[in-house]
DNA sequence: ATGAAAGCGCTAACAG
DNA sequence: CTGTTAGCGCTTTCAT
């Protein structure tokens, strides 16, 4: 697949071996802690001394003359504070570098301001514009997004659903591995979610797409496009996108009578895309034409297909789902069923953002969104030769 | 560009006003909080009585009939129990569902299990990839990635730096926007950092690739293919392996004597890669062959080339940095300058797992990896017509 | 091995 | 408007 020129990497053994985990503090001297100032003679961190000690609030307060509480308020902008004395603060915190520290805050306040997204896949294009979207609305509400990939693993998406609740992070947006997610713990922990791109077993905000819609449009243009044997190439049978994009391709299949039902499940990657129309195509009566799942999946039909010597367009006839960037680059260029990914994402933010302020209506809101139909030209049949 | 079928979404105004923000907790009642439950009478959460409140490590202490110091160490494991308070613990802690609370837990030991991933592109293949790397060999830590798309933006750099000392993360491992990022906070907050694919102006940890060398292997095999007039379409003048790339080129070139020294610099995205190649192409003397800095870009480089009628491999010759899962796909297959994106992922992981252990020794360490050059089609000099 | 008590650093009631 | 006081929920000495 290429000339390999050259290659030169290694990975190193853990030089770590077993030791005992350390904390983050350098295992410098002996045991003894460092000793925080306490005694009015140390007198604040005046000049240059540019100590390793972290500023807290308390230090402020004393640099600045104030109470803890009036650095506090000034700081966060909550209650008025005298400006005289606001000033004073802000002096004394900038001249000590004083950060809050997040972690105390959330403690106390019991939010935060970040909110947690998680995908299952972030090399999926899908997704990472989902993601943009997430961001900017996000962004412009001033909260940080913090992304989780869950690797359509179970174990990695509970996990992430834990950190997202042990952060308390503000809100999540959840791409549910499967509809059976438990996220009790976050319903118990009151923490507002919304699900995206699949649906779950609970009463929650989402935003979803129409997906069966979207396959069955590519299904129905293929047939019309003179493929008389269409397959479908879909995702992982535990996965509702899988599922909806296969009834999709069965309803218009079935629509036209005389068709044969032909599809495999198979993992949402390039691989998964590879080995399911090798089984198809290895059948006695192959298809002539495949509607596929997801892009990533495409790609590895167009290996397969390669591989096989058939040609794009003349010998088989390829649809996918999602318009990642490359489609239009392929050769044939490849046909799509796009779907709305940023406006997923955006919108998916918006109703988090509304349950958040608490503006929004105590019932669960559904928004289903439109996919959108782009033939270019591997879909299409061209003569032979 | 393809025949569009169908489109219907909608974004909502923001049905929220400019209400003020209002916690997390639902707005019920009038302000009365909660009480919770302090009277014996109470006598815990028995039976199935669901309410809403939060089980806290008393509650689990209580119901065990232990102090809460003996429901920690449980389930902490850092000290040892008697077996029988141990069981009694655990059974009382997952009858009432407890589940610890990550942000007091945080405050008090001053750190998470928890790192940071800071990159500057989420929809760049290559940083999926190194993420791949950092999770795997992280989850094999039992450590969690948070992933923050800084988006080649300062100010979000800044914010999720911001984020990562606020949330007391265990370690960071960051792609500097410039090498002159602050990272000053975290250093202050000891908190460990890899810095990837950029250098950063301060002595940490790093992992490198030796881009430079790789551009002048791709400037070298384009001459060697026979195109004589390469130009190079680098990414933004800033940034450091634009510049790495851009120098590896002029190696190459001058080497060669006699050549001119095409160039441009444009966004490290498709859009920048279409406008620079227009740029160059648009020259009195245009070039005849292009090195473009980044597989994104290359995508847009192929755009404009289509636009203008420019068949590659024949017109043009192409080769990018990045093998991007579509590389071989497009027509004709793209030449590339590999990365080991997934291995600076699992090395800076690896490198941040001994400092967050302190095992590393002090002075910072510099990986460097290499690059691989495969020759697919578009850089090759096929006859016209 | 266990419990009591002391905070981690901050914010929010509550008085003044 | 400001300071005092009381925790947020947990872990960790320090005694026992």
């Amino acid at each position: 697949m290429g000339t390999v020129r050259s290659a030169s990497n290694r990975l190193p053994d853990d030089a770590a071996g077993k030791a005992a985990p350390i904390g983050r503090t350098a295992v410098v001297g002996s045991g003894a802690r460092t000793v925080r100032a306490s005694s009015p003679l140390e007198g604040g961190a005046r000049g240059g001394r540019s100590a390793a000690e972290v500023v807290k609030i308390n230090d402020v307060a004393r640099e600045a003359g104030v109470s803890a509480a009036t650095v506090s308020r000034t700081l966060n902008g909550r209650s008025s504070v005298d400006p005289v004395l606001a000033a004073r603060v802000r002096e004394a915190a900038s001249r000590l570098g004083y950060r809050p520290n997040g972690v105390a805050r959330s403690l106390r306040r019991q939010v935060t301001d970040v909110l947690a997204l998680i995908i299952t896949d972030v090399s999926n294009p899908f997704f990472t514009a989902i993601t943009r979207g997430v961001e900017d609305v996000a962004q412009s509400r001033g909260l940080s997004v913090l992304l989780c990939n869950s690797d359509e693993d179970p174990g990695k998406e509970s996990t992430y659903l834990h950190v997202a609740e042990q952060e308390q992070v503000a809100g999540v947006i959840l791409s549910p591995h499967r509809a059976g997610s438990d996220v009790a713990h976050l319903r118990r922990a009151s923490i507002p979610m919304v699900v995206i791109d699949r649906p779950l077993d609970e009463p929650v905000d989402s935003v979803m797409v129409r997906s069966r819609e979207g396959a069955r449009a590519a299904t129905n243009h293929l047939i019309d496009a003179g493929w008389t044997r269409p397959a479908c190439i879909t995702g992982p049978g535990d996965a509702w996108t899988a599922q909806e994009r296969l009834e999709g391709y069965l309803e218009a299949v079935r629509e036209h009578g005389e068709l044969d039902e032909l599809w495999v499940h198979a993992p949402f990657r390039q691989q998964g895309g590879m080995s399911g129309a090798a089984r198809l195509l290895d059948a006695p009566d192959p298809p002539d034409a495949l509607f596929v799942a997801n892009a990533q999946m495409a790609l590895g039909v167009l290996e397969e297909a390669r591989r096989r010597g058939l040609r794009v367009g003349v010998d088989l006839g390829v649809i996918t789902f999602d318009d990642a960037p490359w489609t239009s680059f392929v050769s044939p260029p490849m046909s799509v069923v796009a779907q709305p990914a940023y406006d997923i994402g955006a919108q998916a933010a918006q109703l988090l953002m509304e349950r958040v302020k608490g503006t929004a209506p105590e019932a669960p809101r559904h928004l289903w969104l439109s996919t959108m139909l782009i033939v270019r030209e591997s879909s299409r049949r061209h003569g032979p030769g």
